[in-house]
DNA sequence: TGACAATATGAGCATATACTCATACAGTGG
DNA sequence: CCACTGTATGAGTATATGCTCATATTGTCA
């Protein structure tokens, strides 16, 4: 494949993606949500990040089409909307762990 | 699972490895090195960013283990290090795709 | 050794983003 | 209507990041 055939935009709208999961604050508030639905305060509580800080941080998620929102009464009730997520969050655990077991040999073996 | 259950190093380091494929430059340089190897000319050739640019990308890379690089005479070749990016990779456009329906058939009906 | 080619890097600029504080807004109950 | 709760947002700050230009560094060959 070469860079041209995917378009501008098109690498544009998967870095933003990738964007979106680029900052441990995000991934907080996403894995607060793997078990269910959640409002805001309660991910304030999950989180320990500030009220303001959650509300911007699920404005973007939503925008990524990571998350849903639905109004409940007084709150709002956001949740995951691509269950995907976690295949990609699992596949980067696994990297990591693959990487760091190699450094973990390389020093080993360099005693 | 909680947000605790994650130590904030590790979500800091899985935040990390999706910064680094967070940036258009940055994924256009791991499509052309799909196809294999290449050195920095090569690179620059390829994806249209400039060499300085082009330098501090693959840096980046390296350090998040995405890319391995070794010297070859004067050259320097650049390799994908972790093939599971492009799964990562398919895995988004695959969710982007899907969304990208949802708006489609969305504004259709509204018609 | 000196000229040259390939790559890396220091400095600087412009922009983006994460965060906070204070405040606005929306919905509910008295 | 008023007080209250839950959520969103404007403004401001600090930091990070992408990019460029110029230059340093490294390796090759005459």
């Amino acid at each position: 494949m070469s860079p041209q055939d995917l378009s501008d935009h098109a690498l544009e709208l998967i870095a933003a993606r990738f964007k979106a999961l680029s900052e441990p604050s995000r991934l907080k508030l996403i894995i607060a949500l793997e078990e269910g639905g959640k409002n805001v305060t309660e991910l304030v509580g999950a989180t320990g990040l500030t009220q303001a800080n959650v509300s911007r941080h699920l404005q973007l998620l939503i925008e990524s089409g990571i998350l849903a929102r639905r109004k409940e009464g007084l709150t709002v009730i956001y949740s995951i909307s691509d269950p995907a997520i976690f295949d990609l969050c699992e596949k980067v655990c696994g990297g990591i762990q693959k990487r760091l077991d190699h450094q973990t040999r390389a020093f080993e073996t360099a005693r």
